[in-house]
DNA sequence: AAGAGGCTCAACCGCGAAGAA
DNA sequence: GTTCTTCGCGGTTGAGCCTCT
């Protein structure tokens, strides 16, 4: 993938990532989140630019992926959905927890357009009618999304009701996120772990110091900031907790990283 | 066995949105 | 109101793998 960008210009490294960037990286956002993607990869040691490291974490190393095959399930939810939003990957990738925006987009384009060429007829007069029958209920609902007033992007008419109430699907697919193909243990163990950990965000690793960092308030009360994080894990040298300001815990996942979930998140590495 | 062509999917790019200065 | 920064999204690319001939 020999392309030309802003991560290039600046000398920083691209391409297929390594088993040990990912540790860094995992390490690093495990210990501390992802506080500015724009300024992790310095702080955890990384030769990368922070889109890189965000796409990589948000495609690729997140725990709870899920990868492998899709199910009929997931492929009917992928087709209703595509139906009535369209190409809005992230917001289909919503429905199907796991499974990533861009992992979804590439099984459309590699599996499910071709299926939808081959039986025309059905697929695109159940997609219209299905999007007519979204517009109108958008309209008559009064559409409590106010914030999604654009055509398609009525999210009361939820097409997963549908797959839901359908007595052929199988909630099986979703019950089995606990399974990801990735085996962590396997590649990030205990002592490798706490290696790269204590490797990331040394004072080596940048050279100088990013002090306006330093003077941001404190955000309290975000669930996804454990305690033991702030009590025993937070090195207050190598982590400022000013800079624990998340917009957008792991990118929308709230749910995975609250208190009851962390546990978890912890054993897979 | 080997070359050609197709397929898959990780990763990059450009753009727009949102918020801050 | 303007400019700058950061982030996220969707489109696209291309290396590597697979299948066919």
């Amino acid at each position: 993938m020999a392309k030309t960008g802003y991560c290039e210009k600046t000398g920083l490294k691209k391409g297929t990532w390594t088993p040990e960037e990912d540790m860094k990286l995992t390490a690093y956002i495990k210990r501390y989140g992802h506080w500015n993607w724009r300024e992790l990869p310095r702080f955890a040691g990384l030769a990368r630019c922070g889109k890189s490291c965000r796409l990589r974490w948000v495609n690729y190393l997140r725990p709870d992926i899920k990868r492998g095959h899709f199910s009929p399930e997931e492929d009917e939810i992928i087709m209703k959905m595509h139906a009535s939003l369209g190409n809005r990957w992230t917001r289909i990738a919503t429905k199907l927890p796991g499974r990533t925006d861009n992992e979804i987009k590439n099984h459309w384009h590699t599996n499910l357009k071709k299926r939808l060429n081959r039986e025309p007829t059905t697929a695109s007069s159940n997609d219209k009618m299905h999007h007519n029958e979204e517009l109108s209920e958008c309209k008559s609902e009064g559409n409590n999304n106010t914030k999604e007033s654009e055509p398609g992007t009525c999210l009361s008419d939820d097409p997963m009701d549908e797959i839901r109430s359908s007595p052929s699907t199988s909630q099986q697919s979703f019950g089995d996120l606990s399974s990801p193909s990735i085996d962590y243990s396997s590649v990030i163990t205990d002592t490798n772990w706490s290696k790269a950990a204590d490797n990331v965000a040394s004072p080596e690793n940048f050279a100088e110091p990013v002090c306006s960092f330093w003077t941001e308030p404190l955000l309290a009360g975000n669930s996804y900031i454990h305690e033991d994080f702030l009590e025993t894990t937070a090195d207050p040298l190598m982590f400022p907790l000013s800079l624990i300001s998340f917009g957008d815990p792991f990118c929308g996942y709230e749910g995975f990283y609250n208190d009851d979930n962390f546990d978890v998140f912890n054993q897979l590495f």
